[in-house]
DNA sequence: TGAAGATATGTAGTCAACTACGTATATTTG
DNA sequence: CAAATATACGTAGTTGACTACATATCTTCA
């Protein structure tokens, strides 16, 4: 590995970021433009519904590998504009139940148009060699079985033997 | 496509996020680990200044990427433990020169092998079927041709003749 | 059966980037 | 050469995620 690779991986999370960054902004352009009032963060609430119509909080914050404070504030502003509506599990009252109003439903039907042709282009966008969605997976699921931390504690104990982190 | 791939895609830019924030957190433990105070974010400004030891606020900004506002904040925390210094230019007051402090350069000479083993240890993780570095390359490549926006909107222009957004 | 622990939700505050805007200095041009 | 424009830096406030902590309800088991 060389010095200019190096630096390429140490600032990759920061890569990641801004390309993260720079996908949500013009997805929230592609909205607007289609006059459709929605945001890209709140893509995986709404999707996890359309297959899964009544979950809690906590089930919604699984699905979409978000903490649950973070989930309760997108539900806040969904709720906020009607997209949702909850009531409390009549089973068990610690927990919240979320599902889709109907204009909830109608938008998503106006919107799977427009999810399409944004899933053409971010393919077309990603269709490189190195495919990144793939990629990502990839990742995700090495880091699944060991973290960056513990890799890097790893080749640091079998370096500098007698000398743990 | 199917709908699968479509959600996939379509929460690319909440997974490269996520992703970032698990890599970032780890590699702030990394250097916590090995006693190093020094923080994942700092590490593009400091890079910088390691190739190219003078440059103006706006310079750094545009090496690392940052808009210049961030690139400030990052520089204050920076220049309050010493590890750079500033000082006006003298050809144009405009400017706010930048440099490693002595401090800084010695931090960099302890970081270099931690640099190193965290390099080795992301350079494993990444060492899938589809190379995540390469992919973001390959992804900001093709973005710099044409952006996501654009895009969709030659796909949505191409189907739907005469409504053009 | 009641005390301890687990689970579900909520609130407050943090963080690391951003945009929008303002001021100071330099450069260009009519 | 003065006015307009461009450039450099700075501040204030926003955003979208997070952690830490608090409360309410449920479950388990001695």
């Amino acid at each position: 590995m060389n010095i200019i690779d190096e630096a390429g991986i140490l600032a990759i999370s920061t890569r990641l970021q801004r390309l993260s960054d720079q996908l949500r902004k013009d997805g929230q352009l592609i909205y607007q433009a289609c006059g459709i009032d929605f945001e890209p963060k709140w893509f995986p609430v709404i999707w996890t519904l359309t297959s899964k119509p009544l979950l809690s909080v906590v089930e919604i914050a699984e699905e979409i590998g978000y903490t649950h404070p973070s989930t309760i504030s997108l539900l806040k502003e969904l709720e906020k504009i009607k997209l949702i509506r909850s009531r409390k599990d009549k089973a068990d009252e610690r927990k919240r139940l979320i599902a889709l109003t109907p204009k909830g439903r109608e938008l998503v039907e106006k919107m799977r148009p427009v999810w399409h042709v944004m899933a053409l282009s971010l393919a077309e966008i990603t269709n490189t060699p190195n495919n990144l969605l793939r990629a990502v997976e990839e990742v995700e699921a090495k880091l699944k079985e060991r973290s960056f931390l513990e890799g890097a504690k790893n080749i640091w104990n079998a370096g500098k033997d007698g000398v743990s982190l």
